[in-house]
DNA sequence: GCATGGCAAGAGCGGTGCTCTCTTTTTTGT
DNA sequence: ACAAAAAAGAGAGCACCGCTCTTGCCATGC
């Protein structure tokens, strides 16, 4: 049936939904620091108590919006990603398309990225059930490098030996089908990509980096190529 | 006289300090968000109000130990550099170890680390007198490259047409006896190299990159070739 | 038809940043 | 030397915050 629980399962639903709304409103608004329960739930015409029957507390409720940044950045990075890809761009261009895909929407939405890349909310740490939607990112360049396919004298630095095991371990976890070298090199442009990224959205590049577009595009250019892609494929 | 402007002056700075002390106490233990003036002043023995007398907002507080928290970096990082050049380490192995001990210091104290890197605090910029404070890891990076000279043909990646007059502008600012494209992929591999220590210090590297010493250094290593140092230079 | 369980409401606790007033103490100017 | 002025501390108070507990209502499910 289309009333699966009742009119009151349905009613909770509804009312979720709505204060996760406006929760992410005022984050975009204002930032996490300030997000509020009773301004949240002043909005709503509810009384703060009433909230905590759908979030327990207010970090549950930044968890919610925390998933629903993940999603939103992941869809996003996809999304750029299928429309080079199905166009026929090589892999530099599609590596480049996913990095200025999280450039644009953590610059379109800077406090949901503060969320997720910024200073760990205190006293709160992500619970397992943020991992997925924080996987797709990475995982998307993963699958880049991994079409590209690796020709040989195009592998990035050689490893030296006290990094080898590491890196054969991190080889197995994230993608075994790619040389140690590879994967270490593509943890590592991952991190880069949001030091990039979080220069930008901080505030850090003020007076330093002006025209960034470009800047932006040359350095993640400068990371593929760190990990072994060339313009051919 | 040993009480220039009288025993007031005297406790004023005093009193300043003890402050100032007791919030980096607060701070290193909490983090910046739950750092709070009625503790800090409860702790001194003193009621909240008369700490306005110091500092006009909590705010300026923090700002007061963010140029604090500026200069300790700051400080670890030329000390570092200062052991390896004595030592008369090549232009590679001093860049790695200026990573090394801003990775180190990020470590140490992450609430730290997370007030000049992280997130900015909502509603609050860093006023202008951060700045020389705040610049003097990039001076000492850049001054390791200008050091090393930049022979030809260990150039870094040839820049974009487009990226040509904002990398001008960049080197004309802040090195102009650099190549513009040295100074663009400074500047990049600057960013990049908080990205690396950021993403350890706020645990995105959890599960993913287990033995993280070598894995930094290794991807340090890559950022030194990517600006043109080589071991020899 | 009625007991039950989900839900909104309200009061209240301990905490926050910040302001204002009042008093005391020290410095300064004549 | 003494009065005026500046600086500092204390306390009360405002408007918020997260969160808890109790109360009473009302729709739902037996």
């Amino acid at each position: 049936m289309s009333t699966p629980q009742g009119a009151r399962a349905r009613a909770r639903i509804e009312v979720t939904a709505a204060i996760k709304e406006e929760a992410g409103r005022r984050l975009a608004a204002e930032g996490a620091a300030k997000l509020s329960l009773r301004a949240v739930a002043r909005e709503l015409g509810m009384v703060s108590s009433a909230l905590y029957r759908y979030f327990p507390s207010r970090d549950d409720l930044l968890t919610a919006l925390i998933i629903d940044a993940y999603d939103s950045l992941g869809e996003r990075a996809e999304a750029a990603h299928t429309v080079v890809a199905d166009a026929g761009a090589g892999p530099v261009r599609r590596w480049v398309a996913v990095c200025e895909a999280v450039r644009g929407w953590a610059l379109d939405r800077p406090h949901e990225y503060a969320l997720i890349y910024g200073s760990p909310v205190p006293g709160y740490s992500a619970p397992q059930s943020t991992v997925p939607a924080a996987a797709r990112v990475g995982l998307l360049l993963i699958g880049i490098v991994r079409d590209a396919g690796q020709g040989p004298g195009l592998a990035p630095l050689p490893l030296p030996a006290e990094l080898r095991p590491e890196a054969e371990r991190m080889a197995a976890d994230l993608a075994p089908d790619l040389p140690p070298e590879t994967v270490a090199a593509l943890v590592a442009a991952w991190a880069q990509l949001y030091g990039l990224v979080g220069f930008e959205v901080f505030g850090q590049f003020h007076r330093v980096v002006e025209d960034r577009e470009p800047f932006f595009r040359h350095a993640v250019t400068g990371l593929a190529h760190g990990v072994g892609l060339r313009e051919g494929g």
